[in-house]
DNA sequence: ATTAGCACTTGAAGATAGGGAGTGCTAAAG
DNA sequence: CTTTAGCACTCCCTATCTTCAAGTGCTAAT
């Protein structure tokens, strides 16, 4: 979504840049005099309220009132991003650090939510994790527990050593010794299958069953489609430090700030734009109201999205006010997303 | 823990007792005209001053500064709600209305969050429930996995239908026959029992097993052991309604209220508040620094606990102001606890 | 014991003035 | 034609002052 990028003159662009870099240093408007000391250009403070007008005029900078110094529009923020930016590559030592502090962890999940916390603790502002998708993920075993009337405990353990479990209602009730043959029957037929493959057969033989199987077959099949049907709420993320941003000024107003939390709260408008991210492979920003989520205001996300075998399975990002250091967190969003990936590799 | 109470006069208790209810309702210091109008008895201004002076000295309330009306402090407030207070019982329609909204649900996981969901809607305040402790827990059915190396992932299923799983570590490697030899063994010894005197049992067994068992029966104890041991984390509880907290002119200071949310989000010392809260049954009330806990500074919290078979296994409450309206919060967490009690009773 | 009266204190809200930062414009300089 | 110096102007920020209302404590009268 490049919006077409208008052409300005090198030194426009020398100065859009020294201002937003300096905009995001210092927090304040930025005027005349500053940037002609600030920049490498020698130009009169004159000058540069000439080119500041044109800059204007375009929509890349404005000003609060009429004598304060200009500050970056959104547009300003995105061809900063786009074509300025002049990003600080992580040091070894720091990614090596990083590494080390996403080390080794029993579950998955404990990855997931340090990577969360280490990239708010890194940026002191939001860290964004989502749970890996399901794609790549490898059918271990399953087990079924009869309840009450005729519902059923699935107990599902996939990729060696995640538990999952769930309660469906069976048209009919079963015994624990059927159960058991079932559970045993799809155990045996489906073990170490990828789990996308797993529900294509099931589907498959749903409809080829009733012909060709004996009964117990044909339930254990019926139990296998509603175990395996997708968890709606699969769709989560970690995420950390959302009380950094309590520290900005730009968010420092109750009513919007509690807006926010409130989005982070109820999660589904930031799953859907997280779902967006997740279509684009690689380092992705939305800036303010880009990201077409009104709590989300005047932040900023910077994403990633992080890979299991080859696939993407998820995204992660730092949340943080439009001024933000963008130079430093797209590395690092970036970097962290290729730990994830070589993390969640190999545990398998 | 009431504070040896202060003897005053009836009309001294009369007083700071329409002082406190109006200073909860309006916010704002009260002055002796105020008092003088609003309270039945008809006495001047002037003397309520000479009242109030008193009170003040004895530490129940003080001024803002020399010229604001009076406010409670902690131990007016703890005076008040010890000896003054009159409860507004709930209108059995609310009753209703709340038993039903806490309604039927699946997994006892979300009738906690609704409950505290429920808590945090009705007062506007922040609700909280914590999950309910092992007692009385019964024990269903257990599954061992073998991951890589020696590790074992354990499942296990208590009242019913609750899922739990962790790995353990064990001294060997076991095979899947050996792992399902064990997990049967204890599946037809176990079924049915209360976790706790399982974990006893376990416990003598291991130490009665070199004598008297077979290789496969000590390997199932041992394993056992492992896997019935106490999760630390199973200490948690489910919060909602932090939000609403911003909403508060006295909470309305960014430091205060980050050091708010940090606590909630780290959990640890609410945790410990509320474990004091289980020891005593029924309704508990800590206002403001009673707690001994600083980021609750301004914070009042008021709870009750629950109980599963006559046990009580866990503590629901509201965190607000200190400055909230007791009479109506109190018998809603009083109503609250006893129907999610009664909730969780139904499902055995 | 209660009350009226009164001087006094204090914070909140508004008005006022000064200063600083920065602008746009114009006209001169390069 | 571009750049720059000069200048009047705008706007915000801060500090100071004033005024006002609310409420107090004290004293003296009831």
């Amino acid at each position: 979504m490049p919006s077409n990028l208008p052409d300005l003159s090198d030194r426009a662009q020398q100065l859009l840049k020294t201002l937003v870099e300096r905009y995001i240093e210092e927090g304040q408007p930025v005027g005349s005099r500053a940037l002609s000391k600030g920049s490498s250009l020698s130009l009169s403070p004159a000058t540069i309220r000439n080119v500041m007008a044109d800059l204007e005029e375009m929509g890349l900078v404005s000003s609060p009132h009429t004598s304060a110094g200009r500050i970056p529009t959104v547009s300003g923020y995105r061809f900063f991003v786009d074509s300025l930016l002049t990003v600080k590559p992580m040091k070894s030592k720091q990614i090596n650090k990083l590494r080390n502090d996403l080390g080794i962890h029993e579950r998955s999940d404990n990855v997931i939510e340090s990577a969360s916390k280490l990239l708010s603790d890194i940026t002191c502002m939001a860290g964004v994790v989502t749970m890996p998708r399901d794609n790549g993920v490898s059918f271990r075993h399953i087990e079924f527990l009869s309840l009450s009337q005729s519902r059923v405990l699935v107990i599902l353990v996939t990729n060696e050593q995640e538990v999952h479990n769930k309660i469906i209602h069976t048209s009919k009730q079963f015994s624990a010794a059927e159960l058991l043959q079932a559970a045993n029957y799809l155990n045996s037929v489906f073990e170490g299958k990828d789990l996308v493959s797993v529900r294509k057969k099931v589907l498959m033989e749903l409809i080829e069953a009733q012909k060709r199987m004996n009964q117990a077959m044909i339930d254990a099949i019926n139990m296998a489609h509603l175990a395996f049907q997708e968890d709606g709420d699969k769709n989560d993320y970690v995420l950390s430090g959302e009380t950094n941003l309590m520290e900005f000024a730009e968010l420092a107003d109750m009513g919007r700030l509690r807006q926010l939390f409130e989005a982070f709260h109820q999660k589904r408008g930031i799953i859907h734009l997280l779902d967006q991210c997740l279509q684009v492979q690689g380092v992705q920003i939305f800036i303010g109201e880009e990201a077409g989520y009104d709590p989300l205001g005047s932040c900023s996300l910077v994403s990633s999205t992080y890979k299991v075998n080859d696939q993407v399975v998820g995204v992660l990002g730092v949340i943080g006010p439009t001024r933000m250091a963008y130079e430093r967190v797209i590395p690092l969003v970036d970097v962290t997303a290729k730990i994830l990936s070589s993390a969640l590799n190999q545990k398998n």
